[in-house]
DNA sequence: TAAGTATTTAGATATTTGTCTAAATATATA
DNA sequence: TATATATTTAGACAAATATCTAAATACTTA
């Protein structure tokens, strides 16, 4: 959860998952998306893959990266335990 | 947001927020809880505030600490965003 | 093989952060 | 009023972080 809590307090990195819910994007696409230099995005890609809130896999020369919802799933789950409205649910997380 | 994530990137923050969960504290109190010196809480505690996790007021000599759940709903939306489960439901911020 | 494109690695640097001790402020009580 | 308790503020410092440029690596294509 350290890896996952330090990925997300960067508003560069929230704003590539944000790009990514659209859909898998290149090292490259990613990049153009910011005024920040490439080794700079990279950088900010590798601390996102640290924390597996995303995926990445080489297609030839390119570098696709994905968003990995498992751990955002468990990051839900933290933040529900302060709302009281969804502890109550049954629906979710009741234990 | 930049304040939250910031605010949730420390362990000592996120716990913390973990013993308000049980009720509002002092200062004191959540300070006997971890190994680091009073003025060091004390900052933490501000961080949260500043984030709005948090409320404080202060009765006598006291100052208590609570939750506040408004910021984590707000935080919760911001997750979701990535949970494709969560955002097909109807019942949950669907617009 | 040589040249071009995509991406990462390495190393440097300025800024931010978490921690501490000492001191200040505010309240309670003898 | 003087002393004790609760908390915060101020200032210092080491460690972590975000950024950059230059160089390295990997792949593609002429």
């Amino acid at each position: 959860m350290n890896t996952v809590f330090k990925a997300l307090n960067d508003k560069t990195r929230r704003d590539i998952l944000e790009l990514l819910k659209d859909g898998d994007k290149t090292a490259g696409d990613i990049a153009d998306h910011f005024q920040f230099s490439k080794p700079t995005i990279s950088h900010h890609l590798d601390l996102l893959r640290q924390a597996e809130l995303l995926t990445s896999e080489k297609k030839g020369q390119f570098v696709y990266y994905s968003l990995n919802t498992t751990v955002v799933d468990e990051l839900l789950k933290w933040v529900m335990q302060f709302t009281p409205s969804f502890n109550q649910s049954p629906a979710y997380e009741n234990k």
